[in-house]
DNA sequence: CCATGAGTAGCAAGCGCTTTCTATTGGGGA
DNA sequence: TCCCCAATAGAAAGCGCTTGCTACTCATGG
């Protein structure tokens, strides 16, 4: 029914140890029997049997990317930028490796599903982006199955997310996001800004934890006093931001500041902000983190931190790849840089 | 090295196939041995070897789709809503598939390496979504590509994408493009609207084609004359849309409306209308296509076509799964919906 | 008391490929 | 002229798993 090495290697006449030669391009064959045997494949339309290759062969050309929301353009930035150095600008260089990108939806439960989903196909590197859940067991869990990734002989990767306790051999590209939202919130109180809302992502994970903690850093310096009550969770979606936002100003009608956990969410605190007649950054100002292609075009355009999403995934690529040295410790920061534009501006009701 | 299932097996004291019946949950296995070997494979940490498993059951659990740009939101949704569909809510459901993206960044190329490695692994499935190439060699090959991976077993499942002659298997869920571009022109046609720029996207592709026809239609139906100055093409990428509309405001000074060939074209267009000093909607109107998230926070909120990509996905992937029954004929279009919103009104200057 | 069969477990033959080791060949140097 | 080596092709042994078939064990019914 479907053709095999052996069915090319009789009609090129010729042993199939030379045919899988021919294509695995390594040891040296004449000229000729190439030839033949090149033409007996594309006569016969052969394709050759993955399992059955990487099986005899012991490697495999898969590299997995994990991400928490492949609808997020946050992730799929990454994910794309990631993707782009292990297939290579043509389509195809770098080593014919195959990646792909797998949604765990956030979920530890998905995110360990596919983890091994990716050990059993023995992938060659794996790429983890976007923040960890820090609920302990789990943690340990997925660490202890990044070790053993590692020490299986898949690179492992991870891109936006703190280095694993678990798996020391994981290198790790961590996002600033402690330094960013400090600097988001300095920027706020620069311009006399006093009570300001924070919108914080879901609750248990690294980056919604780190991003605050930078903004209460930043109130702790200038001696604001940091209220519990204007600081709400909830997740990295635009209906929370919306959401909040109502809430807040409920809580706190004298705010005139709103910080977003990200792009998305500040947007929707602008269109709650709007909605309820009140301008930006006149009656408030608003801020983001990520600097979203979108953001820019946001009116007034939404002062943020940009994150170099692309150019980080990218470098986990490459390093996924072996093409780029690994960073010294396995561990580098990558940081924002604030980008101040319309949305944020000296309070009116200060 | 790596423990086998032999190991496994040794230690329970069972044979090999025992193990693989326990762990493949057919076949009856007595509750007690099971338990053994259940244990054991606990305690040697043992993870099956997916290739030699396939290769060995000559089936694999992968499911590949294929997207032109996965940090465009676009793709980004239904690839997640397919995704959602074939791993199921909690995560591993619906026969324990898995789900990988892969980015062709909209090169045939690369389309055709990919399919190429799906079809290599086997894949239980493919979804191909996103409007196709014209260009006929390509889709030629791409086309046979897709009626082979029929052909070995695949379910192929095309979204967003007209059916492939050369693929009569796929199931195609057909975006209607032309029918919605067409409402869109009508309803800026409807508000007095007679000089109409058009930002197309790239030349070559099924959904310029299309969404630019139903435009034509449109005016052809209301007799408002085609200028062909009044056609630009470009990326789908904001950058486009931007540039595009300074050309068309050069070119076409009298210009009351722009319909752009996708949402985030239009967010461009809107940007540099305003950075011309013009007014959205009372100078020019904008219109866009999608209704991605962004669009509705738009200022002022974008008038565009809501296309169920969320559902559309859904449904590819309840099919791929072999879960919802194919559409008759193998075919079904997927409708848009007019969404009308603050960027277009009547003109000003007409 | 034995034939019968339901319920389990094992044997062994591959699945299609890679790769080590072993042949075969044709030249060039001694 | 002969030998040896470089160059190239083949034979065959797996890689780790699945599965059809066989074998065994009891409990049951005749």
């Amino acid at each position: 029914m479907t053709v095999t090495l052996a069915d090319v290697a009789a009609r090129a006449q010729v042993s199939p140890a030379t045919v899988s030669r021919v294509l695995n391009g390594n040891y040296p064959v004449a000229a000729a029997t190439r030839e033949r045997v090149l033409r007996a494949v594309d006569d016969l339309d052969y394709v050759l049997n993955g399992p059955a290759s990487s099986l005899a062969a012991a490697t495999s050309d898969l590299v997995g990317i994990l991400v928490n929301d492949i609808a997020d353009p946050f992730f799929g930035i990454m994910a794309s930028a990631v993707q782009s150095e292990i297939t290579g600008p043509g389509g195809r260089a770098g080593g014919e490796r195959m990646a792909v990108v797998c949604n765990t939806g956030g979920s530890p439960e998905r995110e360990l599903t596919y983890l091994t989903l990716l050990q059993r196909q023995r992938a060659a590197a794996v790429v983890v982006t976007g923040g960890a859940i820090e609920d302990a067991p789990h943690a340990a869990a997925i660490g202890g199955k990044l070790r053993r990734l590692g020490e299986a002989g898949s690179q492992v990767v991870l891109c936006g997310r703190p280095p694993a306790d678990e798996a020391p051999d994981a290198v790790a590209l961590t996002f600033d996001n402690r330094g960013g939202g400090r600097r988001l919130t300095d920027h706020l109180i620069g311009l006399g800004h006093r009570r300001i809302g924070y919108i914080a992502g879901p609750t248990e994970r690294t980056t919604t934890r780190h991003r605050l903690e930078g903004h209460q850093e930043a109130l702790a310096a200038a001696g604001v006093p940091d209220d519990p009550r204007l600081t709400l969770h909830g997740p990295y979606d635009r209906r929370s931001g919306y959401d909040a936002t109502l809430e807040l100003l409920r809580r706190a009608p004298e705010l005139t500041a709103v910080v977003a956990a990200n792009d998305t969410v500040a947007l929707g605190a602008c269109a709650a902000l709007r909605d309820r007649g009140l301008s930006i950054p006149d009656d408030v100002s608003v801020a983001g983190f990520d600097d979203l292609p979108f953001s820019i075009d946001a009116v007034p355009a939404l002062t943020t931190v940009r994150l170099p999403l692309y150019e980080a995934g990218a470098r986990a690529g490459r390093i996924a790849m072996g093409r780029e040295e690994e960073p010294p410790g396995g561990i580098a920061t990558v940081h924002g840089e604030l980008m101040v534009r319309g949305s944020t501006g000296t309070p009116r009701r200060a």
